[in-house]
DNA sequence: GATGAATGAGCCTTCATTCAT
DNA sequence: CATGAATGAAGGCTCATTCAT
């Protein structure tokens, strides 16, 4: 059994996955190997047959997070071809996600980005790969809108400024998650990103088409 | 001289500064109190004449940032009595509003969230001081706006999602600074939140002003 | 094939070899038995098949290297019956005995000699084995003295001195090639032995070919 | 109190004593800091307010080792002026320099040794530091020959050679001592020194005077 | 009030050794 | 036989916190 046997990278994908959940409740500094292991029903040093260290273990979640990550948002490209639904979805997606306790993937990434952002964080010298995964997250928001509007479900003149209009989707969606992770109870997300799409969408919705595709959307706000 | 005298209160503050600022650079974990004591210049013991526990000294911090956040907003509120062009420059401010090396405070805030949001965080037992810093800004946004209406510069429909807006508003720019200090040089900021106002904008103006792509989506918001 | 077989002893051998050259690069402490076996070409657990632990390795890894020394000094007895010249060559031996990088034998008998000689070293409570080669060697090198005075190549009188010379002989090659391993370029290791046998000769020797600085001592030799 | 106060200096000495001594039992990798800190009666971490680490500690003790050393050449070199006897003082001092269990200087010295000429040793990276000492000790050899000779004491014709006679007695010396570490009670040191400095003394004699100054070590042997 | 000094608890990491296959 | 996999024990090092001066 070589080291990229299925059952090696099987285990390899369990730690990181007890990683992952550890990670995101404590945080990289205060969550421990020794968590992590017993989280993972293992013994402390085995960890080291699978990762260098703490900070390839730390790598390997957020390798791992955003691959499911990326998935998802496939399969919602593939459930829909409407591109206003298809924002909707990713929207809903980015405050329930999965299957632990609400929040995890979500504190996850920004304990990633806090990682990335300060000297002496986990990802500071490997920016790079954050920022590679930022910009395919951008790059396939903004596909999604070229596509819209090569279809012609969307109006044309967005296609110029369909990375900043997917930066600021992508700005907006952030912030709101963090806000809702700190407020639990006093923000109503949903209602939130409802109405940010809401009036999102008429900027992007064709002129003409606008009854047949986003009638729905408009009358949202007038009903 | 009492314990409360300003001699004391001085010192307390200098040390709360000097922790802002190193914690700031390396977040709560990271950061020792053997650096923040040679950063103030005193005795690592010394900080304990004024704080109870590494906790107590990161929210003393927190506090002193709020008490200057909200002193810069306050001023910016006196310079101009214009709606939107208070959100634009409450907007600057969010992006350049230190004299250190540039993101500083912006980082020191996603580490007090982080240090909120997660188990074992210094304010995870403490999350409504954070709440309540929160709120606050919320109405302090939401106050802008509906002063906006009763003075008549604003249209007044907008008034019963004030709020609404204002998180909007707030997740938007959190998000946005995130992502600048994630990809310093990728996204250019200030155009983005340019283009943010710029159809924010009109959804908050009376109808004649309006100027967007589509102008179809404007009567949503005037019928 | 029974647990003594020729292939079995081979294998043996092998990593006793392996192990050799490892131990004398970073000594016991520092090498680890990973090392052993990746360097032998082997998997880790692999070693135990052959030996106890990593004491009993090193054992077998000195008697290797003995073994070969001591076949070397044989084989530079059967080329010449000089007995003034079989020192040389032994002498030679000593700084440079081996294919590895320059010292590396010597270091490792150093290492072996540092297990005896300290609590807790791998050898402390086996100090007996080394003796025993220790006084082999102090044999070989009496005995090629006394066979030069059974033969009339050297003086009769040095005779009872034989162990004592032979001690001597061998803590100074011991010291030089430890100073020569700390200051290898610094010290002209070959012109200090060549000094030293120069001194060493005459005192061995009959009285007429006697050469050194002051005549007079060798009288006391005679005398 | 300053950080070069004497109060702490002395602590630092004593750290460095303790260390001294474990590291001599058993070595620099099966030292642990732990029993370093027991030995010197201090909490584990005490050792760090005073040294850096493991490998830093290390060097302290040399250093005080060498010191001691060293005044105990100086204490010597004063209370004679003639250089056999300065020669003979100092072996004695080789082989019996110290309160502690037998040997333990010694074990120290070659401890050193090793850690100087392994990969990976502490001392691998500054070789510079024993060489000079190194280079320092031969100077003080040498100085004592050189001044013999310049007293009139010593055969001039030895002076080209001072350095090289140095190193050929301090070869043996080390070589000795480590024999006499592995075989304690085999060997008779005392009688090997003897043995050496009897021979080594005519050879630096002068001729014309050695019946004034050298007849004493002369007749040892024909008596 | 201020601080140098001391330390225990805890963490990351290594490694010799065991065991099931 | 051979070995991949697992792990407990131990070590170096950090740091928040306490205490005597």
């Amino acid at each position: 059994m070589n080291s990229k046997s299925p059952k090696r990278s099987n285990k390899a994908q369990q730690i990181a996955q007890a990683a992952l959940t550890e990670f995101t409740l404590n945080g990289f500094s205060l969550t421990s190997l020794e968590k992590i292991a017993s989280s993972a029903g293992i013994g402390k040093s085995t960890i080291y047959e699978y990762y260098e260290n703490k900070e390839e273990l730390f790598i390997a979640a957020v390798r791992q997070a955003c691959e499911q990550w990326f998935n998802q948002i496939k399969q919602i490209c593939d459930q829909t071809i409407d591109p206003i639904e298809r924002l909707e979805v990713i929207a809903e997606q980015f405050i329930d996600c999965d299957d632990f306790p609400a929040g995890t993937t979500q504190r996850f990434f920004f304990e990633v980005l806090m990682q990335t952002i300060k000297e002496g964080g986990a990802f500071y010298n490997r920016r790079h790969e954050i920022q590679h995964i930022h910009q395919k997250f951008i790059r396939t928001l903004s596909d999604i809108l070229l596509a819209g509007v090569s279809k012609g479900q969307l109006n044309p003149k967005i296609a110029r400024d369909a990375d900043k209009i997917a930066i600021t989707f992508l700005a907006f969606m952030d912030g709101m998650v963090l806000q809702s992770l700190v407020e639990s109870n006093y923000i109503d997300v949903k209602a939130q990103i409802a109405f940010f799409i809401e009036h999102l969408a008429p900027i992007l919705l064709k002129q003409e088409t606008q009854i047949t595709y986003g009638s729905e959307h408009n009358c949202n706000l007038n009903n």
